[in-house]
DNA sequence: AAATATTTGTACGTATGTATG
DNA sequence: GCATACATACGTACAAATATT
């Protein structure tokens, strides 16, 4: 079953933070984070939902966004 | 002249951010802000960006929003 | 150096759902 | 029941920064 389920009252951009956050504190997601494309595909969302999903970490410093080059995590201490 | 310059660099959405912060700590802007249609047809700009515009407001704790009420200012201390 | 591709940023439009009055 | 107001979600287009070829 797929991790963002359509059919939970919970929003769907908060799904997906929750997702990320996990594989970021995880360290599966260290360095570089997918692009908003590829996470769109991944995920099957609109890429203003991933935006908002990657709004949320951002706000809470997991990660840094950079046009032109990307996303990536930032060294939890 | 409008208050939102369109050939600005500076985003729309942060634009009216300011000029609401303003209205907001001079006081003018006591208690229930405008509704988001209010300030989309005051200032002319898409219902998405006043969202945009007030996100930056409640994360800076400026105000509240609540479905089917309004917006509200918070006091400052 | 130049053109192209990739990636994030900004902005608009629309539809539907939920909460309140 | 109806109107109003915010919340969520999709789609689209273009700009700006960076990377790649």
């Amino acid at each position: 079953m797929p991790v963002i389920d359509r059919a939970s009252p919970e929003p769907l951009y908060r799904q997906l933070a929750a997702v990320l956050r996990a594989r970021i504190e995880s360290g599966e997601l260290a360095g570089p984070v997918p692009s908003i494309r590829r996470l769109h595909e991944e995920y099957d969302l609109a890429e203003v939902t991933v935006r908002q999903a990657l709004g949320i970490l951002k706000t809470e410093g997991l990660i840094v966004t950079s046009p032109g080059r990307g996303t990536f995590t930032r060294p939890r201490r």
